[in-house]
Order: C-alpha cells, then structure tokens, then sequence
DNA sequence: TTAAATTTTTAGTCTAGTCTAAAATAAGTT
DNA sequence: AACTTATTTTAGACTAGACTAAAAATTTAA
C-alpha cells in the first residue's frame, strides 16, 4: 500500500500538526525524523502529488482525509501493540515504543482487528494515549497539563507527553503510572515548581516534570 | 542488523539447502524469491563479501556458520509468530504465512523471548515444522512422507510439505490436522494412491496429496 | 568432441530515498 | 524600506536493490 518511509512521514506530520495547529513547516517534519530539511521536501511533495496532503511550497503540509486516515491506522496499530506488549508480554511502559514502531507497519487489517479483540477493545494505550478507532476517530478526553492545575485540585493522571526512558523511570521509581491520584498541595510561581500528594506520600516535583503529565480532573 | 532483502535471501537459500544437499544455483534462490537470476547473483555476491555464505561464481552458495544462524533465527520468528497467530488470535492455520512472512523481520530478541514463554515455548508451528531454539539449533524429529508407508501401517500427522491455502484447505474440510492419527489401508501401485483410515471414516487420497503429508510412526 | 542449449554472470539502467551544496524565498531588524 | 538572517527549495550525487540485454561459462546432445 504505502512504503515504510511513506508511513513514518504521514505518521510524523500528523502528530506535529497537532502540535502546530497550522500547516506543518518541512524543517519540523525534518527534525521530528532526524533527516535533512531537503529530504524532507522531497517526500512531502511526494505525498501531495498522491493526494495525501495539501502542501504549498514554504508554507507548509496539511494531512488531507486520506493522508489523516492512513496516519490514524498507522497509530491505531502502534497502541494496540503496546498495549500488547505490555499486558500480555509483561514488558515495561518504556521499553516498547521502539518495538512498536517497527509492529505499526504491518500490513493486514485482519490481524489488527483480531488483536483489538485479544486485547478486549482497549480505549487508551500504556503512556496513556487514545487508541483510534477503526475509522481513525480518536477519542479526545478533555484532559489538563499537570502544571496547569492550582492548590487544591485533585486528578488522576491519564497521560504522559514525554516518554523517554528516562522520564518514564523517573515516574516509575516513584511508582507513579497511569491511574494514579495527584493532589496538588502547593505551586511556586517563581520557578513553577509544586508539591503532590501521591497516596500517604508528598512530593516535590519541577515545572518541567509537571508539563509532562497529563490529568483529568 | 540485516536489510530486508539481505534476511529474505538468507532464509530462503536455508530452505533450499535442505532441498539440494549441496551448493543452491543462483537460479533456485531467484525462482523462490520472484526475481531475476542476476539480482539473486548480485546479493549472493554481497552475501558472500560479508561472510553470510560461501560461494564461488557458477557453482552456487552454501551459508556459512554465521548465515545458518541468521537463517535459523527468521525461521524461528516466522514459526513463533505462527503459533501466537493460530493460538491467540484464533486464525486459521493456511492464513497465517503471508502475516508471519512480515513479522519474522520484527528485529527485538527481547521480544522474540518473551514472545516464545507467552506461547509456552512450543516445538512445533501450526503446520508441524520444528521452532529452532534461540541458538538455532532445530530438533528434526524423523519423521516419514506418508506416501512411504505401506498397507497396515499406522501414524500421526506431523506436517505438510505444501503451504498452499487449497491444500490447506483440502485437509480442513475433511478435518485432518496435525495430530490426527492415520491407517493405511490400502496402496494402488499403478498412480500411488492410497485408501486410509481416519476416525470412523475411509479416504481415497491421491499420490499428490499423500507426498505431501508428513507422519509420524 | 564439437555444436547447441541452458545457466550464470557482467555491464549498464532505473527508482526510492537519502544527502550536500547552492539558490531562492520569507522573516526579522535596524 | 533595505539589509541581514533564517528557512525552504532546487539541483545534482549517492546507495540499495531491483531490472534488461548481452557476454561468458557450463552442461547436454549430436
């Protein structure tokens, strides 16, 4: 259907457009996959001639409807596999992206479809995130930055932006995962630090930590 | 690690291999393969600079110590996914070859391990080819084509030679599968066709299908 | 054992997807 | 508004892995 390379660029603007929430600079789609800015051009007018996304030179690339469609599927399957490595081969949240980006390539919707079943129909992935449908629909749960909440407010984290191994370990030394009840005890507007309660515990947490997670309220 | 193409070649001059019992011609491995004798020359030559097989220019390849392993651990991917595709996701067992085919590329020993207890270590796929083990060693149990046996004699299926979905399906219709146990009632000597008992019931097979049945005694 | 047929290799071409270097456009600053 | 800086595109080159057509080696047959 699509090549790999084809995929990961789809995959890639979708989510910056999210991020954007405007036509998506070639120099960021370069970044966002480690490759040169030229390279970067040449696939995404590419992909515009296929009619997978609008793109006008210097101004940017939008998904069109298909182009979204294809990078929703591609998703779609990339959570579905994490959660199968998580709850079924027993790995760690931040062990499986890179596995996971090599699984969402997998050509055969069948497959998909019976692993969703094996799965029980998740909603959400391990980090979090909102697995899309088949349709490529995502379910968006109103959810808040950590660091957005004032003294006093309580929610449960259901997200996480970054998911690097490191920041990923951090959480889980602090046996913080998805699901876990945070109340916010104190916030320090100088440096936007805050205090949490986490169960019987307080902690203390930077304002780049606090940015990193997701939760609803 | 490997390149797609590098992994497909290798496995498919181990199957060969086994056929041949000595160096495979580069027109074998580009039949298999689909593709034209001079791509399977240029490969096998690059193959060979790497040190994955042993070759020398008209008389064909022979993997080297390395190249079997390589070889042998594709195939053990290829077989493991297999029986997590029949077992856990309840496909039929002439459906799953094209699936696999990808999956086998999925480059993560971790996962390929955990993969492998989550099965409970099996030692045979869905069509009853043997898993190497993780060293790549694979346990040939002596096992015998069905078209040898004489009249009276009795076995088990252990696997089939075809993979094609028609034959595949042949046996599903008339419920044979590995582990069904068969009898030799009768052999024609003329076109090799046989009379045999399975269950209750008695099978008239041809010479073409009883060549491609594997059976234990 | 020579000729014909077959197999295999070589040489050169093509495409996808990357790169570097240079040119073009857009944005920011005085 | 003109100039400087940053961004983006173009042009040309490279590699992997395929192909076609022709040459070379091997095998088969007369």
């Amino acid at each position: 259907m699509y090549t790999l390379a084809e995929e990961n660029y789809l995959k890639a603007i979708f989510h910056l457009e999210q991020e954007f929430n405007k036509p998506v600079p070639t120099n960021a789609i370069a970044e966002k996959l480690e490759m040169k800015p030229s390279s970067a051009t040449d696939m995404v007018q590419k992909l515009s001639d296929k009619g997978l996304l609008d793109y006008r030179k210097y101004k940017g690339a939008t998904l069109s409807k298909e182009g979204k469609k294809v990078a929703a599927n591609i998703i779609r399957k990339h959570r579905l596999w994490e959660v199968f490595l998580v709850e079924k081969l027993n790995f760690q949240w931040d062990e499986v992206h890179p596995i996971a980006e090599q699984l969402e390539h997998i050509q055969s919707d069948e497959l998909i479809n019976r692993l969703d079943a094996f799965l029980d129909h998740p909603d959400y992935d391990p980090h979090g995130d909102p697995i899309p449908d088949k349709n490529g629909v995502i379910k968006t749960a109103e959810k808040k930055v950590l660091s957005e909440l004032v003294k006093g407010q309580t929610g449960v984290l259901v997200g996480v932006r970054e998911t690097s191994s490191e920041f990923l370990q951090y959480l889980d030394k602090r046996d913080i995962s998805i699901g876990t009840k945070i109340k916010v005890l104190g916030r320090e507007f100088f440096d936007g630090s805050m205090v949490l309660q986490v169960r019987k515990e307080q902690f203390f947490i930077s304002k780049k930590i606090a940015e990193n997670l997701f939760i609803q309220i």
